[in-house]
DNA sequence: CTGAAAGCGCTAACAG
DNA sequence: CTGTTAGCGCTTTCAG
């Protein structure tokens, strides 16, 4: 069955040329005649031939391969960024090396792994490094691009939204519909988009004279945000409204709240989510939202890679997109009882 | 920036040991003294040696890589999917290799790719091979598993589930409620699934003297399962039950059908998805659906690969595992006016 | 157990 | 344009 690898060497026999002939003959750009290449091809042909990118790789010291890591697919934000920058590296003549962060504390054997695999660049989808692990890997020189996390080390590129001001608008355009106990659903607790959220959200809600009623950390998850909404309405004080760090996890408190206790979204209790997903804007969740501008975020992250890896020399940026509110049915209509002004959605 | 890389050699030089002690350091369950080993792993570690994996591949004529194909990952089937297997061969050592099958016709250069790149098993996820294509890969010795399709070639494995049977429980469960105008929302055309599901509904439906109402193609995906229902729902007779072949246009429907037609689920129109995507659990989508055992298809074709990967002999596999249904809230209750004895559900 | 030597399959000067 | 010649960084006999 398996037919023996046949390597240039081969190729070049039957052709009745030089190893080097074969080599040059696939390569796009080299100085070979037409004459030579066609009987190279022929004979490639025959025999099956396809060059062995790892003996090119070692070589030309390029893998053209770009590792992408990430941390879980739950969420199709990331599922969607995740299909876009690769496709486009494919398209690139790139290859994807997929990487799943350890739950467990292993994140170090997978940089270990990735150095090791000589990949040109690095994209990381919702992870971040330490401070150590990024001097190991800027060591090596290869560049990375942090996507929704922020890096403590001034090497790296990070693609991210203003997720402060995002969440700032969530909170005063909340105490804007005259809600008075609104609380927060928290994401992983450590992560810097969930830090930003929420600050920004402290800050939206004092803009207006209001203290976060209430938190509970729903991990980004969807069934951990379903146990954190019952948790937050199993209270004394029930909140009125709520901010989920992102949109799977609004989602999740919506079905709680409706189905499970009782309670009817928006009239009793709104929701603002974060993201927009595409399954924020079916009509059963139909969820107010922050939207993240994903397609210029892939856009962004996966071109600066490029850049950096062309250019060792390039400067690392840190890319801030703006966010827009979404306002669809999860929310009060602005100007009800106990409404006020509505804040700027600039 | 770019530190010069170091080599097994700069190691073995500042160790005072020859290069291949290097080597066997690093390998392990090479014979080398303890002695020899601290010293060399102390070298490594002043100077930051990392192995070259792509020098080891050369030699060892084994890339420790799987190349995963899918085609989309709109769909969180696969995305579940994808990362099960991905996180499973990456705890037993292996590399993961991510292509999309290009929109168009160039799934041929994917293949090329995979080749060239060595990769010692593929797994490939809602995407088939055709006999040529097969045959290519094959003459490489390269295993491949493939989900949720069949292949026209005797030499791959395929993992996949009862199709026909979940077809057919469809058709016949939304006869016996007293559906009398039952019709199918396909998947994509020329996928094995969908036929596989059609022909299975087509099939129940007749055993309860009924023929399938109407077709309409949504292609497994959300937007074109929309506007398929609309077209439905738009003939001169209306459908009263609909199959969708998968969850996702089922949800599609349902939202169209509730939100954009007025049509009530299930009193008006009962739905029956396939796949059992956690959303289908959701208390707002509550969708009746045919379960695929998911685990246990990741299980069998992971494993199936290795077990190829380690055995160039072992035979192909074309497993099936039993779907099963899953009542919820998208279908009218047993018993409702013309509903006769409902089907085994098996 | 350890070092020397021989490549894995390919690309990249370098002459011709 | 083409062949010859060196290796890329590593593993693997093979002696010692």
């Amino acid at each position: 069955m398996k037919r023996k690898s046949v390597t240039s060497r081969d190729v070049a026999r039957l052709a009745g040329v030089s190893q080097s002939a074969v080599s040059r003959s696939f390569s796009p750009n080299a100085s070979v005649s037409d004459k030579t290449r066609k009987k190279v091809m022929e004979a490639a042909r025959e025999l099956g031939y396809r060059p062995n990118t790892i003996a090119r790789s070692l070589i030309t010291r390029s893998s053209r391969t770009i590792a992408v890591v990430t941390y879980s697919l739950e969420n199709p934000f990331y599922t969607f960024v995740l299909e876009r920058a690769s496709r486009f590296f494919q398209k690139q003549g790139y290859h994807l090396l997929l990487f799943f962060a350890p739950s467990d504390r292993g994140f170090d054997s997978v940089i270990e792994e990735i150095i090791r695999s000589q990949v040109e660049g690095v994209l990381m989808l919702a992870i971040t490094l330490d401070t150590e692990q990024a001097e190991t890997v800027a060591d090596f020189g290869i560049p990375v691009v942090i996507v929704n996390r922020t890096v403590n080390y001034a090497g790296i590129s990070q693609v991210g939204c203003d997720n402060h001001r995002g969440g700032f608008w969530a909170g005063s355009y909340l105490a804007s519909l005259g809600h008075r106990r609104i609380a927060y659903l928290a994401g992983l607790e450590d992560s810097s988009t969930n830090q930003q959220r929420y600050e920004g959200f402290v800050a939206g809600l004092a803009s207006r004279g209001q203290e976060c009623h209430a938190v509970e950390v729903g991990n980004y998850r969807y069934l951990d945000a379903s146990q954190a909404t019952r948790r937050l309405f199993a209270a004394p004080s029930v909140p009125d409204a709520l901010f989920a760090a992102n949109d799977l996890m609004a989602i999740a408190a919506m079905e709680t709240l409706r189905h499970e206790l009782g309670l009817a979204v928006p009239e009793e209790v709104s929701v603002i989510g974060f993201d927009d997903i595409p399954m924020s804007t079916w009509p059963s969740h139909s969820l107010t939202t922050l939207q993240q501008p994903v397609e210029q975020m892939v856009v962004k992250a996966t071109e600066l890679l490029l850049e950096q890896i062309a250019h060792a020399d390039t400067e690392p940026e840190h890319i801030m997109l703006p966010v827009t509110p979404m306002l669809r049915g999860s929310t009060r209509r602005p100007g009800g009882a106990g409404a006020e002004a509505a804040p700027e959605t600039d």
